[in-house]
RNA sequence: GGAUCGGUAGUUCAGUUGGUUAGAAUGCCGGCCUGUCACGCCGGAGGUCGCGGGUUCGAGUCCCGUCCGGUCCGCCA
């Protein structure tokens, strides 16, 4: 019987390790991959072989043929085998695998080429560990979950691909090398060797790049792009790092929300056939309100309530206090923790007092399963008020309540950092939900908390929001910027803004940050130059792919979506870069002075 | 730049108050086994306890330094 041919198929194999079942047997076959398991009866052995399409069983029987059983037993594990044999249907299934209903009686066996004992299994768990597999990218690469995350990442842009390119957008590239702008994050460095102490930076992204694209009437673009930022690394932050970076002409806020909230929505039916229903858009002003952050996680409640209307009038010093300076009296309801031990709200107080939390207490209100009221400022309060606030917080009995006092930015920083706490405690998250929703209306600029001066939200190529257009006179801190995030599970995932088109807004903008004449020339001369020439309205957004296909890969880094990531210190720990260079290429880079590694 | 956790067999880890010859599992090697699929059974080999110094009669264990790795803060327009 002779089976389809197999796409697959090559002058090394008919078929890959994934696809033979029942309807194939009696064929005969060629396949190749690695020895990934061996199981030796005696008189018979098994060898499961490997590719990156699946596990399919190959059986060696002594009474049939000694010398190639014999030839199998002494296979390593992660050989490269090709073998040549018949489909059987086997004595005894195994349901678990798709190839689990045949095996092949192999005729020949040749190994490919032999391998030296791995460090760690190519199981699914595997026993090694992260730096070993790191060293080893490309044995772990043989994994399937590594696997299963790249033809996720693969899958990912196909689609991205597909729903740009049916919009109309062009996909073009630019360049690499490009200038150094001091603001924002380090820059990598490349120096020149035709210019004399001169350098090229890696783009951080190529924002000016595309805004020069609108400029020259490619009004709907796109690209897949490395980007490059030498800050300090995280398990979401690398090095370099992929962006789907896109912008658009002619278009208001509401076109580009529209058109990449269809994108977001595309990929998810395409990669993970989910059905994202239509995204909220939440000013940025009520997501620090309600959530305590521009990045809330709408997957469960608990939000904040302002509580100082309830507390008015109180001689309790540490909320009269707050109430007396503007601050925040500010409330989440824990659901069913009312019998959260010393212990339980201990952690929870060290919790929000953290340095970088900053808040001096935590006060607890438990509404316990009798009705009664056990907390910590009880002796202040009357049951019946505490009780009249809770329930106005919608809580119930059996709730907890977490309340935090401070200055505003303080106490909703604690409070949203503790409703993510709670729910990582309480397991507030169901899996395979998702909370995907745009942040809109951030302010333009911030107040610098070291130097008091005004520091760009974004970056300054972000339109002022026009209701807002006298405030960027009077008191630009308090100017809003047509800027908006996309925002997953908690997690930044786009950042995006209607760009500024107008040479003199642009100039403007420049001037509240403080920059001299000279430098605005210096650094973005070409920019303003090119704003002068009639310039379209354009915006645009980049979706940051690494973090995206992390979440949708439920995995935790961004390292575990990368093939060949670095780790947090930079470093390659299987090409071992960086490294040091020549004598010689310093020379003509003319780089004369290094610093010594230590000794 | 800071905080914190870790580094012991190829691998993942245990190792008590500082005290005999540093253990387990798995992997590896050898033997047995004809329907296994994490095969099973028997036997064996395998260690610079990251590195350097110190305290001590004695250090895997305590102290100091250093290197490497993880996590977090700062940083990341």
């Amino acid at each position: 019987m002779e089976s389809m041919k197999s796409p697959f198929a090559t002058h090394f194999r008919t078929h890959n390790c994934g696809e033979l079942r029942e309807s194939d047997a009696g064929s005969q076959v060629k396949l190749a991959g690695w020895m990934h398991r061996s199981r030796d009866l005696g008189g018979m052995t098994f060898v499961d072989l490997r590719d990156r399409y699946g596990i399919t069983q190959l059986a060696f029987n002594m009474s049939e043929n000694a010398e190639l059983c014999q030839q199998a037993r002494k296979l390593s594990r992660e050989d490269a085998l090709q073998i040549e044999g018949q489909v059987y249907v086997r004595e005894s299934r195994n349901r678990e695998m798709a190839t689990g209903d045949i095996e092949i009686k192999v005729s020949a066996l040749k190994v490919l080429n032999h391998s030296d004992l791995p460090p760690f299994t190519m199981e699914d768990e595997t026993d090694g560990g992260e730096e070993l597999r790191m060293k080893y990218r490309y044995l772990d690469l043989r994994r399937a979950p590594l696997r299963k995350a790249l033809e996720l990442r693969a899958k990912t842009v196909k689609a991205v691909r597909e729903y740009l390119d049916g919009e109309g957008f062009l996909e073009i590239e630019t360049p690499n090398l490009i200038k150094s702008t001091p603001e924002g994050a380090r820059d990598f460095l490349v120096p020149s060797r035709l210019q004399a102490g001169s350098f090229y930076a890696l783009p951080q992204s190529p924002q000016i790049l595309k805004q020069l694209l609108m400029v020259g009437g490619m009004d709907r673009y796109y690209q897949i792009v490395k980007c490059y930022r030498d800050e300090d690394f995280r398990g979401d932050r690398q090095p370099e790092f992929s962006q789907v970076d896109c912008e658009m002409a002619f278009v208001s806020q509401d076109d580009v929300l529209d058109t990449f909230e269809g994108m977001t929505r595309h990929v998810f039916k395409q990669v993970l056939d989910y059905d994202l229903p239509p995204m909220q858009r939440m000013p940025y002003s009520e997501a620090l309100a309600r959530y305590g952050s521009d990045k809330p996680d709408l997957r469960f409640g608990a939000p904040i309530h302002k509580l100082n209307e309830a507390f008015a009038g109180t001689d309790f010093s540490v909320f009269k206090q707050v109430l007396d300076s503007q601050g925040l009296i500010g409330g989440i309801v824990a659901k069913g923790c009312a019998e959260y031990s010393r212990k339980q709200l201990d952690e929870l107080t060290d919790f929000v007092k953290a340095p970088h939390r900053g808040a001096g207490g935590l006060v607890y209100i438990k509404w316990l399963a009798d009705g009664s009221i056990k907390s910590s400022i009880d002796k202040f309060f009357s049951a019946d008020q505490l009780k009249a606030i809770a329930g106005g917080m919608g809580a119930e009995a059996g709730d907890l309540l977490l309340i935090v006092a401070a200055k505003t930015s303080i106490a909703r920083k604690a409070l949203g950092d503790l409703r993510l706490e709670m729910a990582r405690r309480e397991n507030w998250i169901k899996a395979g939900d998702w909370s995907v929703l745009w942040i809109v209306d951030f302010p333009l600029f911030e107040e610098d908390p070291e130097s008091g001066e005004a520091i760009f939200v974004h970056h300054p190529f972000c339109s002022p929001h026009p209701e807002d257009l006298e405030l960027f006179d009077s008191d630009p801190l308090r100017c809003r910027a047509l800027t908006y995030d996309l925002v997953m599970n908690g997690n930044e995932i786009v950042s995006g803004s209607i760009r500024i088109h107008q040479p003199e807004i642009q100039n403007k903008v420049f001037n509240v940050l403080g920059f001299s004449e000279e430098q605005k020339q210096a650094q973005f001369g070409f920019l303003l130059d090119a704003l002068r020439f009639g310039a379209p309205p354009h915006g645009g957004c980049a979706f940051g792919l690494d973090r995206w296909v992390m979440l949708m890969a439920g995995e935790h880094t961004i390292r575990d979506v990368i093939a060949f990531p670095k780790n947090n210190a930079g470093r390659d720990l299987m090409m071992d870069a960086p490294a040091p260079v020549d004598e010689k290429q310093l020379q003509d880079l003319h780089i004369r002075t290094i610093a010594k590694p230590k000794e």
